[in-house]
DNA sequence: AATGAATGAGGATTCATTCAT
DNA sequence: CATGAATGAATCCTCATTCAT
């Protein structure tokens, strides 16, 4: 018979497991018997780590919040100068939206427990604040939030949107709000 | 014995049930029990009226994103210009906050459903391109495309954030993209 | 495949299995499962035709309270006189014992649940109001009442003795609660 | 690190909680989890000093009983004649209904086990004998025995009635069964 | 045309017990 | 000696869907 084995790890593996069923099944199509399938671990052992489900959740949307905002904080924190922090906010976009299935899933995912549940909605705020604070060491804190906002919208629309978003249509966002005065030979916006 | 008429209502109240469903459970928590509740007819007319679950939602989402463009369209439509139109968007995003728990609810569901199926992928796709069609009539293609995500942004950190959002950033925001110049008195937006 | 017949009684085998499997299980021990494999009838039509095991509980404690109520009403309204009230009074004891392994297994089951939850203390409430009633038609209401703790507590005494209770016992206390005189002629004390 | 003293209040302290738990949620919803969290004691001990739950019942219930036997005993030691003793059987009944919620479920728990298992009527056995014995310090057995049966009686029907009993049935009751003449033309029936 | 009744699969969770440490 | 970790079985309950009426 299997030996029942000392597995410090399992806790973790848990609830990479359920990112994992998130993204691939949605919180709908998530339960304690599919992360336990994809971790393999016991389904018995499910709930010795979490106390419930919703427990289970918690953790693994605040690993994920935590990671993006890990991610976003690198990104900009290298930037020399507004000009690289302005490349960064682009990058971040078109970056993201090259693996973004999975984080374009989980994103909505969390933003859907969030819009209803107040745990959720904590995440989500850390997680913003967070943003912003980085985008706040090249922006002052209002052009910051309106960078914050572009950001997840454009995330948002590239990645529903079936035909490709152009990368030139984003640098010249950041920088309209960034207020790059626009080259010479822009015409006027508006017809 | 119950009347036979024909009930052309049933299937449009079964809809609108399903919407507040979701609304209020989300989609996981949205069941063929719980709408035929609401909705006030049998159990056994759910999958009558509808093949299956997903039908319904697609139908509801469906109608949920009809809706949403149509107040779209009559609030851009109706400004008679560029400054209208402007003032519009802002409104868009502050006026749908006010009794935005529904809609900003209904809206990631649908968003969620349609990052990870195509059928409703098409669903956001039609809405996405009849709101920007809208700000076409006032704005450039590209512009256009910027406002959308920046409204969309906006929407959604709005009504995520626990503190209430300032309008005046929001026209800021609208007046940078669309290339008003900033007033004499605003400071440099960079440190 | 299983036809899905229509089974009108259905719901009341329902109750009287789970009363077979309370009476040798118990209260602790009965289960959906148990119940519904005694019954004859698919695990999924529990929850259909009882929306939660308390109210199974419920209605079938409430079938056994009825019936036992039924047969002390029927065993003393029989009796033409006090005499043979008391006759009565003592049969109750001695022939529930009879066949009482089932009665007193789920009359203590019942008691259980009434000393910790109102719904089912409700249930032995009207059951004892309906035996003290039937009892009013003989003895005054203080006689009564007496009479009907002497007989709870003899009942439950007998049973769990492990050595039989003489009915020359009953006999006597009886007579001394309805206050007959030592001597060989009964003389009634009331109507 | 831990102390490894021997620790022999721990199986005392665990045995006191498991009556509370079981006081509180029933035998049906009495876990090993509950009593350890209870008693302060790690899960994994209970299994090391109890067998198994059925032990641990048992020794608990034992314990009850033994507390309630002395009791018992106590309150009718001290009687110093027959009239006292009257006395002192009312007392038991109205003294231990005032605090008696616990004792009450705890009682019929015990009973509804001792219905269906051996090892529990043991336990009620011994205790309904020492209560006898108790009783014939001052009546002859056959009014003990009766006395017994009214004690219970009483003691369940006035706990699970809404209303509450009045003490001075119980007195006549008493000495109904004692054979107290309740007035002038009744003969003393004994000593 | 419409539906009340029915059901098997699967949901989260609790559990007594085992065992490596 | 004592226990934290682990687990398979069983718990109640919900569900989408089917179908006889």
């Amino acid at each position: 018979m299997a030996t029942r084995r000392f597995d410090p790890d399992r806790r973790d593996r848990i609830i990479d497991a359920a990112l994992d069923v998130i993204a691939a099944r949605g919180v709908a199509g998530t339960s304690h018997r599919r992360i336990a399938e994809r971790a393999g671990v016991p389904l018995g052992s499910m709930t010795y780590h979490f106390t419930s489900m919703d427990q289970l959740l918690g953790e693994a949307f605040r690993r994920f919040a935590d990671t993006g905002a890990d991610g976003f904080e690198v990104r900009l924190g290298t930037a020399a100068n507004a000009g690289a922090a302005r490349q960064a906010v682009v990058d971040l976009i078109h970056a993201d939206l090259l693996d973004s299935r999975r984080d374009l899933v989980l994103t909505l995912e969390l933003y859907t427990l969030a819009a209803r549940e107040p745990v959720f909605r904590q995440i989500t705020r850390d997680w913003m604040s967070r943003s912003r604070h980085a985008l706040e060491r090249h922006f002052d804190p209002v052009t910051s939030r309106m960078l914050d906002a572009l950001i997840e919208g454009h995330f948002i629309h590239a990645a529903l949107d079936t035909e490709p978003h152009d990368r030139s249509v984003t640098v010249d966002a950041v920088n309209r709000i960034t207020a790059v005065p626009p080259s010479p030979h822009d015409s006027p916006r508006k017809l």
